[in-house]
DNA sequence: GCGGATCAC
DNA sequence: TATGGTGATCCGC
């Protein structure tokens, strides 16, 4: 059975046994039988390689340990502790936001996502068992008074541009593995830092409880600066103290700088793992989380002992199955890998052997594919099991509807092979894919071709349908607006009104917002967080294509992050249908 | 090229 | 009442 996983923060000294009870108990019929086929499939395959083990011939051995001690080598040789890498991860992200943007949420244990899935709980409700990936119906047994808040997606990608582009700024290759973790190399930058910056902090008390950060309770601010206002949002006055605070020229403090400047622009705390790669810096990431930093040494024998007693599941790439094959030879702890690497050819694959090796050696992965394009564009839906014909036609041809505006936004013309995903009431998957000798193109192909393929499995019982175009056929390279190109426009602008939320600017240096002409203080944390509510306020009726703005940097930004599409939730009341239609899903409680 | 699996977030 | 969606990669045919 899964037992219940107390990998992530914020979740030591609960009751594993009792929740994995709860757990379950609300566990319905299907989904525990598909979870004991997958365990057994599991149990299976660790048989297997049990087997193997016991059955190989003192040669077969022999090779392999050779072979791994080969490997071994040539994989050390290639070790690079040259570099800074930064890995930051935001604390409960989602959660985070929806608490920052209500005070109430911040002092009851509250989680993001539906009854059907959770993405993120925040730390009081951590301390219940409830966590990312679980559905929330459980997650209500767990912790009765949990407050559900539905996910604000355009938001969090709002806010995960705000602060990527202070990473940008000192890496203009930052990559944003998703809205809230990024990967940035900081060698360069700290090179060539001589120099220690002073910033000026903000951080707000008094009755508004609105703004973040706040000064700690038991800070003394005897002797700091403050500005009362009252806050436009709850009418009660707001005390916004600033003192200044400096940074100086390692890598560590540049981090810290990156942090505080984070949580100045969005009032959100994150944690950064610094280390030699970034197999290692994620690793780090998770060690001082909530809102702190952990340093790993560039130094061979400070990793190799940094790693002896890491448990295995928490490197990248090393999940619940992987783990079990890796359990069923001894091996708990990324220390175990490297002690009994010489097993690794007579169980796994080329590929695995090597990727464990490096992992066993804090190396970072093979690098992957150098095209950055996108290798496929999806769409699939979950909803009400059924085998009813022509209500999974209907469903199928939103979903291909879906795919087919997603292809034309993000510059796709078409894809070469088609597929088609169900998953069974069973909770089973299959897919059936097709390559015609003509680029799947329009509307009229994708749903032609997918369709062909789902008239194969009728009569099945399906509680999900999606469809896949791979193989991308792309369109010429789109030109963009540069940042600078964007504040220049927006310069020739008049002002068009004078500023409501006027009572937000703290007296200080100002310059013109280049969107709506009022005065905001010249600290570019400050001014790009009312540049970015002036675009949402201007964008919020039309579906806009992304932009991203900023206000001008000494450093140029190359190229801008990419984010992840989004899409407008449809209005239009569902269909009175038995089955729930994709409308009648998202729009359900 | 296809289908199943695994993984991350 | 009730267990997500998107994208990538690898393995073994």
């Amino acid at each position: 059975m899964l037992t219940f996983n107390d990998n992530k923060a914020g979740m030591g000294g609960l009751d594993k046994e009792k929740i994995t009870k709860v757990i379950e108990e609300n566990t319905s019929a299907s989904y525990s039988s598909f979870s004991k086929k997958q365990q057994s499939r599991i149990d299976e395959k660790v048989a297997e390689i049990k087997n193997r083990i016991e059955k190989a011939t003192r040669e077969e051995k022999q090779k392999a340990e050779n072979s791994m001690k080969n490997l071994e080598i040539k994989l050390e040789a290639s070790r690079d502790l040259s570099r800074d890498c930064v890995c930051i991860d935001m604390d409960a992200y989602f959660a985070a936001v929806e608490m920052r943007d209500d005070p109430k949420l911040r002092t009851i244990p509250m989680a993001v996502g539906s009854s059907a899935m959770l993405s993120t709980s925040n730390y009081l409700a951590r301390r219940f068992g409830v966590r990312a990936g679980m559905p929330g119906f459980i997650s209500k047994k767990l912790c009765p008074e949990l407050t559900l808040v539905p996910g604000n997606y355009p938001k969090y990608t709002k806010v995960s541009r705000q602060f990527s582009e202070i990473f940008m700024e000192y890496d203009g290759d930052v990559g944003m593995m998703s809205l809230d973790e990024a990967y940035i190399d900081l060698t360069e930058y700290v090179a060539n830092r001589t120099e220690k910056r002073i910033f000026t902090r903000h951080r707000y008390g008094g009755d508004c409880p609105c703004w973040l950060p706040r000064v700690p309770e038991d800070e003394d601010i005897e002797n700091l600066q403050f500005e009362d206002s009252e806050c436009t949002k709850c009418s009660k006055n707001r005390r916004a103290y600033f003192d200044d605070v400096e940074f100086g020229v390692g890598r560590e403090e540049v981090v810290r700088e990156m942090r505080f400047r984070v949580e100045q622009l969005t009032g959100l705390t994150c944690s950064a793992g610094i280390a030699a790669n970034f197999m290692l810096a994620k690793i780090c990431s998770d060690f001082n989380k909530p809102n702190g930093q952990f340093v790993l040494e560039n130094d061979r024998n400070v990793i190799l002992e940094f790693l002896e007693k890491l448990p295995i599941r928490k490197v990248g790439g090393i999940g619940r199955v992987s783990e079990a094959h890796l359990q069923s030879m001894d091996i708990r702890t990324v220390g175990d890998m490297l002690l009994q690497k010489a097993l690794f050819p007579l169980c796994f694959s080329p590929l695995a052997q090597e990727s464990f090796l490096r992992t066993a050696l804090g190396l970072p992965g093979r690098p992957s594919s150098s095209d950055p394009r996108r290798k496929s564009i999806s769409v699939e839906r979950t909803f009400s099991p059924t085998s009813d014909f022509q209500m999974l036609c209907d469903v199928h041809l939103e979903i291909c509807q879906m795919l087919e505006e997603d292809i034309r936004k993000a510059g796709v013309i078409g894809g070469k092979t088609i597929t088609l995903k169900l998953k069974l009431s069973s909770f089973d998957v299959l897919t059936r894919s097709l390559t015609p000798s003509d680029t799947v193109s329009s509307l009229e192909d994708i749903q032609k071709y997918s369709l062909e393929l789902l008239e194969k499995e009728k009569g099945k019982e399906i509680r999900l349908l999606g469809v896949r175009l791979s193989q991308l056929v792309f369109e010429e390279e789109k030109k963009s607006k540069t940042i600078t190109d964007f504040w220049n426009d927006a310069k020739q602008q008049k002002p068009l009104s004078s500023p409501e939320d006027a009572d937000e600017i703290i007296m200080m240096d100002t310059r013109p917002c280049p969107i709506c002409g009022a005065d905001v203080e010249n600290q570019l944390e400050i001014l790009n967080r009312h540049v970015d509510e002036c675009i949402q306020k201007m964008t919020d009726e039309e579906s806009p294509e992304l932009i991203c703005i900023s206000v001008e940097t000494k450093k140029k930004v190359e190229k801008p992050v990419v984010f992840s599409k989004k899409r407008k939730i449809q209005e239009k009341k569902p269909a009175a249908k038995k089955v729930a239609t994709i409308d009648s899903f998202w729009k359900k409680e």
